[in-house]
DNA sequence: CTCCATGCAAAATATTTGCAATTCA
DNA sequence: TGAATTGCAAATATTTTGCATGGAG
């Protein structure tokens, strides 16, 4: 139940909690995949119908923020967001149902440091993706 | 000189070769980091005047089809364009200048596998950038 | 009761498309 | 010459801002 936590966080930083929040905060808190505002949007007004697409930028730029939620950049498109997950992680993405998962990568580090010192880079950050098919979509 | 190798590959492709095009391919071909296509714009003109931003995005759009350029993604923005490399490589870019360098990742390609395998993922991609500070911009 | 938050409308950006004029091959 | 290309203008799409109203605390 992060939809709860996050809520809770958001009180917590001054925020005020209304049902427009809810309504957004639980749709991406639930969802197994990123979603763009739009998409929030569309779910989000099942839960609260006279939600405003404003009101989900603003709600999302907040979850960011709080590192609550992240953007997720795939080829088709950038302004997805998805659930944060706890400490540094990476994801692991379906093409086919874009169905997120995260994977802990600890020891690619000192890998990147390295490669860093080659191009004389201090390296502070790093990105990265996998992409592929998962078991539910392996075959259709 | 990639400009050149790249004109011969539009002309080989079938298209012509204008001074529009000649001037956006030699921007990108010529920069050190990813630029947008506003930024491509700007710099293209003064070999070209007359050139269109409209123009600028058809002819982008063509070389990344061509795999002669590739969008960069990075935390401010998504449409940066900058000269591919040969193989699969990754990129390394300074925060400050963006200037961006490839390098080699061979070796993680087994990693990736094994990464898929534990969450029942069939790894087909990956894309992994660093970020940190170049040589020339460590101090100032 | 006091602000913060909302959602509409409008503005600011970014990108794409229609089309007549131009130009490469 | 004939088809591909250009660049303008206009259409779309996306995101942000101004502001009066409404609701959380």
């Amino acid at each position: 139940m992060s939809a709860k936590k996050w809520l809770k966080e958001l009180r917590a930083q001054g925020y005020r909690l209304t049902d427009a929040r809810r309504a957004v905060v639980e749709t991406v808190a639930q969802s197994p995949r990123a979603l763009t505002p739009s998409e929030v949007y569309d779910l989000a007004r099942e839960r609260y119908p006279t939600l405003g697409l404003v009101t989900v930028y603003r709600t999302l730029e907040k979850l960011e923020e709080l590192h609550l939620a992240q953007r997720v950049h795939q080829d088709d498109g950038c302004n997805a967001y998805l659930a944060h997950a706890e400490g540094h992680q990476h994801l692991l993405i379906c093409e086919k149902c874009k169905k997120a998962v995260y994977f802990e990568g600890d020891d690619l580090d000192d890998f990147f440091t390295e490669v860093g010192k080659k191009h004389n880079f201090a390296v502070k950050d790093h990105w990265l993706q996998l992409f592929g098919t998962c078991e539910d979509c392996k075959y259709g």
